[in-house]
Parts: C-alpha cells; sequence; structure tokens
DNA sequence: GTGAAAGCGCTAACAC
DNA sequence: GTGTTAGCGCTTTCAC
C-alpha cells in the first residue's frame, strides 16, 4: 500500500503539500494541486486513518453497545444509528453485550483502546460507576446509566397512556399487561406504570405480570405466556410488546379467542413486523428514527463541546398504529 | 489520557518494560511485571490501539457491508458474525449499503483507509472488477463477487429440492414461486431453479413470478403478491423466502383461503418469527450460524495467509422446519 | 506557495 | 532482565 511519501515522491512535491492538498488547507497552486491528484490516482493511494487519527486523536468511530442486533426492534435501531453516523462522517463500531456484564466490560474496554470518539449504550449489565467513570462521551438510549450521562427515549409515559386509551376506547373492562422487568432501569417501564394508573383511572380492572430479565429469546415465551392466560381467564384486553403480543396472539388463536371480538390486543414499539403478521398488530410505534437521529446528534453534541455540556434528556412522542386486533 | 509514558515513569521502567509486560513477550521479572501492572491500575491505563496497529499493520478490525441489517435474515447473520469475530478478537465496523452503488463504494474506500484486515461483503451493487482489484481479503456471503473471492453460502440447491419436496408431498399439483431477482448475482437463485426442475420431473404445474430488485420493504409487498395471486387463481402451493410468505399468507387468510387445507406455503431462510407467526411457517431454514462461522473463519484464515490461498466455496446445509402451512 | 522536521503512542531490533 | 532508539504514516509549526 502506498502511502503519503509516495504520492510526494511521485509528484515531486513534499508530503506537507500532499497533506494540505487531502485536507484543504493552505494555498496550493492548481498546478501542483492536479499534479498531486493523479499520482494519487496512478498509484491507487488510500490515506491511512490510523496514522491520521494516532496524530489528530479523534478516530471517527462510535461504538454502539446493544443486547442484541438480532432483536427487530434493535435491528431498525442500529441501522437508523448507522445511516445517522455515516451522514456525519463516523463510523459503527458494532457490540452485541448478550445481557452479559462480562462482555459489556471487555466491549467498553476495547472500545477505549480503539479510541473512539463517544459511545451508544442501549445495554444496561454493569453499575453505574462503571458507566460513569467512563471519560468518554456516552449517551444512553433507553437506560438509566447515571447521573450526567444523557437519555434518549421515546416517552413512555405517553405511550402507556395510548395503550390504554385504545383499550378503553375498545370497551375493554379486565386488562392483562406483560411488563418488562422492573429490575432494569430503563424509562419503558414508565409505560406499564402509565398503563395501570390509567386503567385505575377508568374503573378498568388490570392485571400486571412482570417478564423475568432478559428474556428475549421467542422460544421462551411461549410457555410463559401459556401459564399467564391460564391464570387470566377473563380478560378482554392486552398490552405487551410487539414480539411478545404476536405471541401472545398465538395462543389466543389456539385457544379459540376471536380477536379482536372477544379479546383485544395492542402492542407497543411498532416493529416492522406488525403490519405484516396476521392479524395486523395494533401497536404505539416508538419513533425508532427519530430515537436514532436525536441520540447520534446528541453524542455528535458531547464530542463537539468536549464532553463537558451535558445536554437535558430527549424524550420522543409516539403514535398510535391501529390494527386489526382492536 | 495516560500512555505508556506515564506508566514506565511512574513504575520506573522503561516504555520497552512496559510493551514487553503487556504483549507477554521476553522475560520480565515478577516484582517488575507487578509493579508496573499497579502503575496502569493506578493510572487508568488503557493501550492505545491506534498507536500499536500503525506499527504493526494491523487493525484487528473487519468491515461487513450488508444491504440494510434491519431485515431480520441479515439482523440474525450479523449477531452471528458479530460473536464470531468477538471470539476471534476481532472487531466489526458495520456498514448498510442500502443497495446503493455509491454508498457501497464509499463504504469500501472507507474500510480500506481505515485499514480493516477485512471485509465480508453480502450485497453487491458494485461491478465485479471493483470487488476484484481490492488488495484486501474479502469474503462474500450468498453472492458472487468474482474470480477468486470465496463465498459462503447454504447449499441452495437442496434448500429448492426439499421446498419442491415438501409440496409434492403434501399432494399439490399446481404451484407458485416467489423467485428472487435473477439479476443479482447470487447462488440463492439457485433454490429457484432446482425448485421447478424438481416440480418438473414430479409432473407438477410449477409458475414462477420474479420480484423487482431490492425490493425489501414490507410495504412494497402487498400489491405485488395480491398482484400474482390474482393472475394465478388454481394453485395449491407456494414457495417464498419467509418474509414474503408471511406477506402472502395475510393475503390468502383475507381471501379466505384455509391454510393448509385449500393451500400449502413453504418460506425459505428461517428466521425467527416463522415460528411466532400465525399459523407457523413450514420453512427451509439456513444454517445462518454456521455461514456466519464459515464466513469468519475462511476470512481470518485468508488474512493469516495473506491472501493468497484461496479457499473453496462453502456450502451448507439447510433443514426442513415444519409448520402449519403444510 | 512550499518544505524540513518534530511528534502522535506504540513495537521491536539491538545493545548491554 | 532491561533500556535506547528508530520508525509506523500522518499533521502541523516554523522557516523560507
Amino acid at each position: 500500500m502506498p502511502n503519503i511519501k509516495d504520492v510526494a515522491k511521485h509528484s515531486g512535491v513534499s508530503v506537507t503539500t500532499v497533506s494540505r492538498i487531502m485536507n484543504n488547507r493552505g494555498y496550493i497552486s492548481d498546478a501542483t494541486r492536479k499534479k498531486v491528484y493523479e499520482s494519487m490516482e496512478t498509484l491507487n493511494y488510500h490515506p491511512n486513518e490510523i496514522a491520521k487519527s494516532l496524530y489528530t486523536k479523534k478516530s471517527n468511530l462510535i461504538g454502539l453497545i446493544l443486547p442484541d442486533v438480532s432483536i427487530p426492534f434493535y435491528a431498525e435501531e442500529t441501522k437508523y444509528i448507522e445511516e445517522a453516523l455515516y451522514m456525519n462522517g463516523y463510523k459503527l463500531l458494532l457490540c452485541n453485550a448478550s445481557n452479559n456484564c462480562v462482555r459489556e466490560k471487555e466491549y467498553i474496554d476495547m472500545l477505549q483502546r480503539h479510541q473512539v470518539d463517544g459511545i451508544i449504550i442501549g445495554s444496561h449489565t454493569l453499575k453505574l460507576e462503571e458507566y460513569m467513570k467512563l471519560k468518554l462521551p456516552i449517551v444512553a438510549l433507553d437506560r438509566y446509566l447515571g447521573k450526567d450521562i444523557p437519555i434518549v427515549s421515546a416517552d413512555h409515559m405517553q405511550g402507556g397512556y395510548l395503550a390504554a386509551n385504545e383499550l378503553i376506547r375498545c370497551g375493554c373492562k379486565n386488562v392483562l399487561q406483560f411488563e418488562g422487568n422492573s429490575q432494569v432501569a430503563t424509562p419503558a417501564n414508565d409505560k406499564n406504570f402509565a398503563f395501570s394508573e390509567t386503567m385505575k383511572k377508568n374503573n378498568v380492572n388490570c392485571a400486571s405480570i412482570e417478564f423475568p430479565v432478559n428474556f428475549f429469546s421467542f422460544e421462551n415465551y411461549l410457555p410463559f405466556i401459556t401459564k399467564a392466560l391460564d391464570n387470566h381467564p377473563n380478560i378482554d384486553g392486552i398490552f405487551a410488546v410487539d414480539t411478545i403480543a404476536l405471541a401472545v396472539i398465538k395462543e389466543l388463536l389456539l385457544r379459540k379467542f376471536q380477536i379482536p371480538d372477544d379479546i383485544k390486543v395492542v402492542g407497543y414499539d411498532g416493529i416492522s413486523l406488525c403490519n405484516i403478521a396476521t392479524p395486523t398488530l395494533t401497536t404505539i410505534k416508538q419513533p425508532i428514527r427519530d430515537i436514532a437521529n436525536s441520540a447520534v446528534s446528541t453524542l455528535l453534541y458531547l464530542i463537539s463541546t468536549g464532553n463537558t455540556m451535558i445536554p437535558n434528556d430527549i424524550k420522543l412522542p409516539l403514535m398510535l398504529c391501529q390494527g386489526q386486533t382492536t
């Protein structure tokens, strides 16, 4: 691989000049510029970002730590984050922490060694101190990682309210919600609080079932759901995140329930699959793209201000997406 | 951030000694080793991989170029690739080419500038020459990128055969398959060939419909599917990749078909959602994890041998996953 | 307008 | 066992 010296030699100028041309700094005569560009072309020169990073102390790399990209919600989030970073000249180092604290710690360490300019974290298996002692710019995706670490998330209070209202509108009197685990420190738990509060205010019976921590695999859902439905035979409305809602619907259809006649279902997240499922799922859609964009712009802001200006937490509005389950 | 010099000074040794300790090279007395480790701890030292990479000419970074991580199949593939890389001490730079040749070209250029040690490519929007002129180790994921670029994929001939046989077993006499676009140079097209050949041999009528290029968004599927079903009213079996199969099922149920009584459906890919859909989809499951592992080990092999030993293409076996649609 | 040279943080001869 | 030093490919100050 040719380097800047080769280009300089080939075009008969100094490395300084080549560097200036690459970075558009200082005055360069058109003749020189042209000559150098030609040399780059013929030599098939690719500037070495690593050498540049070493000097400038800027890698243009951003780490993204998630529990698991293969979960549809995270997969979509990742896509939009990558896109927003790309638009701003940054590249994405993807880390699947797999809800494993050893791995999450190793990833954070690795990202630091690789001199990433910042980290977006949507996982949370470590102690708050671990996050707070990092000297890097960090943005949390829907997680409470500690004081002074800005959070970007949907406005889950509003989300829970929207879900509750949809079931109330449909005349439900006896509902069941599947909650995320309350141990996980995430604003997303607000949706369940808002949901049951709204139900209470409207005199609707509301039972809640908490999912175990890190219960992400589809195979695990069904037995858990079966038991929940057995224990709550008289419900007429259900609220759960999309993937669980889809599994619930599956079980309900097996039990010969008519949806939405006998029982209504409202999902949460708004992953693309809701539209392709049968029946299509009524769901509260998180603004995945806006969340990604906000997370990226917040992080870039932190980077540009040297991580000293702490921006406010950001809460983005959700939307009801009407499907065939209500 | 402290550097190797600071550690050396703090522990009263030379940078060489510190470097040796970090890399476990040469003889070091236990006392020195202990002293240095302590200094690292107290200074909160993180070795700078960028400086190391500059010297060693090895970044331990691997680029992954895909059309779109948010597509479930790619999302799962990405997860396993990341995992396999992590196990081998490599990190993943994720690139969504979005079926856009300008972006794909920019990504390849960017990955080269960042000195990645290799690239896994599951996209294909550029000319073969563009891939072949790269001096980097490359592995193609289910794409023909050019001579001497090894391909890892499922054995799609077998896959198409399995799909056909399942429909034949169920007594189908008049089937329809949705094909990927034949313009895209991928071994995956083999499945459609094998499918129709097997049908022919068994005297089953087989119509084929080709999807437009880069037709990935769920919203686009339905009108296309509607038209296809209108044009083929008397079919009793359908073969399509999972996401399309799910959309087809949706439309069939809308038309009051009984599945599988009136019509059988076989999917392809075996994404996790097949199990959670209602009815669960019978599908030909690609060995996503094995593909990821093979792609990574092939790439690491190329890297270790200096990209000179061209390994054979790898074709991995698929499996029928029985669901409720056949 | 252009060049010489120092230095970013690390590794690896080579010396002792 | 440990230290001195050149150099990886780039940017930037300072000099002309």
